[in-house]
DNA sequence: CTAGGCTATGTTACATTATAACAACCGCTA
DNA sequence: TAGCGGTTGTTATAATGTAACATAGCCTAG
């Protein structure tokens, strides 16, 4: 599985999303923001879906449904494939996850309570994917839309390559 | 089937990608473009995939992998799978055509010859997808990609919202 | 002009991703 | 504590996409 990197070292730094950092502070961080503001949307942040947020902050990479299922019923949850998408669903509506349509797979949201949509970087080597806050891209997208005279609802925003680290390591 | 839409008037103008304008014309001219492309590039632009070039470029709107598959059904061309997932691989490849993956369809690429990126609007009213040609969104993508050291491979950049006519007529 | 190699297509089977529909349960509050 | 709304369980199935191998068609070298 590709979900278990960050519990070989349950301390330290590991690598993540193109850089150096101690990842169980993220996902210790997160979770707890998530609790919040659950709390404060007064929206249920049951077992289940807590333990679907944390699954896939572990992971260095997007995780797919059923690879996260699996998971789950690793763990003794329900294994039928509502399980996992009703969780996906609700996280997602919550602004916790992002989608990644172009690989179907799902990871943690880094800045959720700031409702806002993702840009990423994802690498092709090494699977990783770096959520960017990228207002200029922003602002370039909304000129563009307003030229057209579209209103922007959602945005899908999913670029391939390879990080620094793997075009070094080639 | 969606894919009907310009067999209804064959002559004169149909409502297309957020504009008025004669949609056989771009039709006929996205096939002319093919073939020569292929032409020279040396590969096959074969019965099956002008085929269903022409029916992604008939349609107003993306269309799935399957309902392509069943146009072709209806005239007469094998119905499995592969032979769908093959053309468009094809079509794709050859930059002809470009995959949504936030919606899981296929449309017409407007500058092929021109090995690009898609970047679409997609109205979530009417289903259509009007490709972008947006330089000033690639460079701030460029710059972005840059400060972190990225190298792009392939970019899916996919907004969905209301496109100008849907907004009057609402 | 034909043998053989390459590309394209046919065919069967299956893998992966996602949803519908209804029943059972659980936690809160009136 | 009864009941209501939201959550989860369960079964079945839909929608999307591929693997693998057989057959057919096209082109070129001999």
């Amino acid at each position: 599985m590709t979900a278990t990197a960050s519990s070989t070292s349950t301390t330290s730094t590991a690598s993540t999303a193109f850089s150096q950092h101690d990842h169980n502070h993220c996902i210790e961080s997160a979770i707890t923001q998530a609790q919040n503001l659950c709390k404060e949307r007064g929206v249920r942040l049951t077992r289940v879906r807590q333990r679907v947020l944390e699954l896939v902050w572990q992971s260095h990479q997007p995780l797919g449904a059923y690879t996260l299922l699996s998971l789950l019923a690793e763990e003794g949850f329900n294994s039928a494939p509502p399980t996992i998408y009703r969780a996906l669903e609700f996280l997602q509506n919550e602004g916790l996850i992002h989608k990644l349509a172009s690989v179907n797979a799902y990871t943690g949201c880094t800045n959720p309570g700031n409702p806002h949509e993702g840009h990423f970087f994802l690498c092709l080597s090494c699977n990783q994917a770096l959520e960017l806050d990228t207002t200029t891209l922003q602002n370039s997208l909304q000129n563009s839309a307003e030229n057209h005279g579209f209103a922007i609802a959602q945005q899908t925003i999913e670029i391939t390559g390879y990080c620094a680290q793997c075009q070094q390591s080639a």
